[in-house]
DNA sequence: ATTATGACTAACG
DNA sequence: ACGTTAGCCATAA
């Protein structure tokens, strides 16, 4: 399944950049497209989230990529992977000690200045790690 | 081949 | 603060 070595290279970054993602953790869509090297192709990351199972609960898929941990740049839970998905998505992260509030409009949000996780480059790039919620 | 849609986002009014 | 517009491009029809 080679869609074409830059398409493929960009799956393989977003997956990798999300298994970046420590536990009590989230980030955004944009933000994965900017580490892996496209900062303007913040919806081809949610492309290739679609590509995974939409059941964070078995995470038995490509390399168990912990896709919940990505949210919208709003602090929202993306409601559209799945009738009830933003809802389980908001369980999964709960269980991982994200804090996760719900709004009066059904909006599931989470606070990034508490669980955000925006490094400048990947980890594993870096020599020396630094990180910290930024406000 | 083209048209429409979408797990997005920044800019503009 | 909120709705609209523009950019992006893989997928689906």
């Amino acid at each position: 399944m080679v869609r074409s070595d830059e398409a493929d290279a960009f799956y393989f970054g977003v997956y990798s950049a999300i298994q970046e993602i420590p536990v009590g953790r989230v980030t955004t869509y944009g933000h994965i497209a900017a580490l892996c090297g496209y900062p303007q192709r913040p919806r081809q990351v949610g492309v290739c989230l679609k590509h995974l199972p939409a059941d964070p609960s078995m995470r038995h898929h490509n390399g168990n990529v912990p896709w919940q941990r990505v949210i919208n740049a709003k602090g929202l839970i993306s409601p559209r992977s799945a009738p009830s998905g933003a809802r389980n998505q908001a369980e999964t992260l709960r269980a991982e000690g994200v804090t996760v509030t719900e709004n009066a409009m059904g909006e599931l949000s989470v606070d990034f200045d508490t669980h955000g996780w925006f490094p400048e480059t990947l980890p594993s790039e870096e020599t020396s790690s630094q990180e910290g919620a930024e406000g």
